[in-house]
DNA sequence: CTGTTAGCGCTTTCAT
DNA sequence: ATGAAAGCGCTAACAG
């Protein structure tokens, strides 16, 4: 192991001379310079991270709270994070909730803890009273980069990027009513999740608008997974008063819904309409092909990690906030309401 | 921050004996330690991982090597990596590589470097020559830990888990020639990969075993990915000669396949019999259901990770392995080869 | 069972 | 522009 000792020796300067270099934040003279890089490219020498994070307290990793990797739409999130932050560097940390706010807040503390220099919550949790996200906070207001993604923690501190769900989710509904469709289900996630809740507002408000019922048994709660899609599903076709038409809040779930309108003989569309949300790559190969809402998830990650980027740079920036486009794919989930 | 010595003076002991508290690797009296616990809790003590690292040269970080989390695949198994190694306090660090060999060493060079006490790399390149996979050997033999999934070194120093891919192959190709098929095609990953070596093997083996013909035309390498199963199977499909199954590299691939079919008008499956292979959680929802060989992808992981702790804890441990039972799980997309 | 004493390898004032 | 020196907070012999 060839330490700064061995390299500063070698080229005749000071360790101190030779940190500087390899930070090149101080000046150095020219000629310093290519002498130090000289010994230490004889000498093979690789600067210690660990030993530079202790002196330092800055670790070049940065923590990503997501709530299941195994969800392609997170998947593809922190590719866009990984993507954006190994240009400078950075590594990433993936930690999974699951959902569960107990380990996220745990989670949280496990990865602080360790000396990570930002972190990217996507989502956090809805609930603003809740410990954890005094817990972000926090942390937030003591100046430590923070961003969330898809849900903003109603604090200047707090960086965040978000999709305008809520226009997508009504752009869906716009879709359905053009198509006919009045009675309209919608299948959210657990209401206390961030990211789900514009999806929520969005279906309301658009029902509102075309002055449609909004039925309490035609909004039902599920896991976002395509098991929760599915029972969630039964529970709907299971009513007196079915939907014709349904959105749904992640293409998982639509995916399990339509597994289920199959199970019970029915046809997507023709019987029941549905509509997805994130777009992920199996909703255009999915029989029929998905009608969704498709989110930027690569760019909500890898905008997300700029604006970390550059509040780590920079702690006292004014608060910075990117809002992407959602855009409504239609594809064969979705057709007229039909007579019957 | 609150240190060691803070813990130890309020509790009238040596710092030393704070940091075998908290290690419970040396015998303290109970007393003692009650001091200590005490002290530490009431000054609100956290250990500083990172100097703790810098001491002892143990970061109780992880790498994970995987070529692209957004394959439902890797990300289950790295949940199965990541669960297992949470429990005994260590981080997982995911790196991708997309599949290219420079960038599976840069990466196993940088994750290297940032000290992390083993590597999990799911799979290594195939090339037992090539500069990385002698990089790998070289590290694993002076006593660093590793464990490959899917491909093994040949290294008595590298511990591997795998699956039985090339009896899964085997069991797909009987299950075709069962239903009378006997122009089956393969589409593969590329040929340098290291996970889908077995898969090659067992389709060539077990058309050679039924006394079917290999015919190039008939394995053609694509992306493991739903458009490289899409173009593959476009190729396939300009064949004069054409396949009436395919047995692909893994459910992506198949996916693909099937879109292309569809879109040449032909049915999966009575057209064309298409078998997958990994089982991912969209090929029992796929329409029709997919037909598939599982691989347990989580508990690859899993068991992965349970060799690397073994490993940690002792280094010169003989050899280790595991190899888990794939399952030919038969759905809807293989039939009867038509007569006509 | 516990204390003393050196570091781990780098960064960072403070000088010059 | 560069050097000297004092840590960062913890661990690990070694000694007793």
């Amino acid at each position: 192991m060839t330490t700064i000792y061995d390299v500063a020796k070698r080229a005749g300067v000071a360790p101190s001379t030779v940190s500087r270099v390899f930070n090149k934040n101080a000046s150095i003279s020219e000629k310093t310079t290519a002498r130090v890089l000289q010994a230490a490219s004889e000498l093979e020498y690789d600067p210690n991270p660990l030993a530079s994070a202790l002196a330092s307290s800055r670790t070049l990793m940065v923590g990503l709270v997501i709530s299941d990797i195994q969800n392609p739409f997170s998947a593809t999130l922190a590719r866009g994070v990984q993507d954006s932050l190994e240009r400078d560097r950075y590594i990433t940390i993936i930690v999974n909730t699951d959902g569960d706010p107990d380990k996220e807040l745990q989670v949280l503390r496990e990865i602080y803890r360790r000396g990570v220099d930002g972190l990217i919550i996507a989502p956090p949790q809805r609930n603003n009273a809740s410990e954890h996200n005094r817990y972000i906070v926090d942390r937030a207001r003591k100046n430590f980069p923070i961003v969330t993604v898809g849900n903003w923690l109603k604090d200047p501190k707090v960086d965040f990027v978000t999709s305008r769900a809520q226009d997508g989710a009504i752009a869906a509904i716009d879709h359905l009513v053009g198509l006919g469709h009045e009675k309209i289900a919608f299948i959210g996630g657990h209401y206390t999740r961030g990211i789900a809740v514009g999806r929520w507002l969005g279906y309301q408000e658009a029902m509102i608008k075309h002055g449609l019922p909004l039925m309490l048994e035609w909004m039902v709660e599920a896991d976002v997974s395509i098991v929760g899609g599915e029972s969630a599903m039964a529970c709907l076709l299971a009513l007196d008063n079915r939907p014709t038409a349904v959105l749904t809040v992640n293409d998982l779930v639509a995916l399990g819904a339509i597994s289920t309108c199959r199970l019970y003989g029915l046809h997507v569309p023709h019987d029941v309409s549905i509509v997805g949300f994130d777009d992920i790559p199996f909703a255009a190969v999915a029989v029929p092909p998905l009608t969704t809402v498709a989110q930027p998830a690569y760019e909500l990650g890898s905008r997300a990690a700029e604006l970390l980027l550059r509040r780590m740079h920079c702690a006292d920036a004014p608060q910075q906030q990117a809002v992407l486009d959602c855009r409504l794919v239609i594809r064969q989930t979705t057709t007229c309401v039909s007579s019957a």
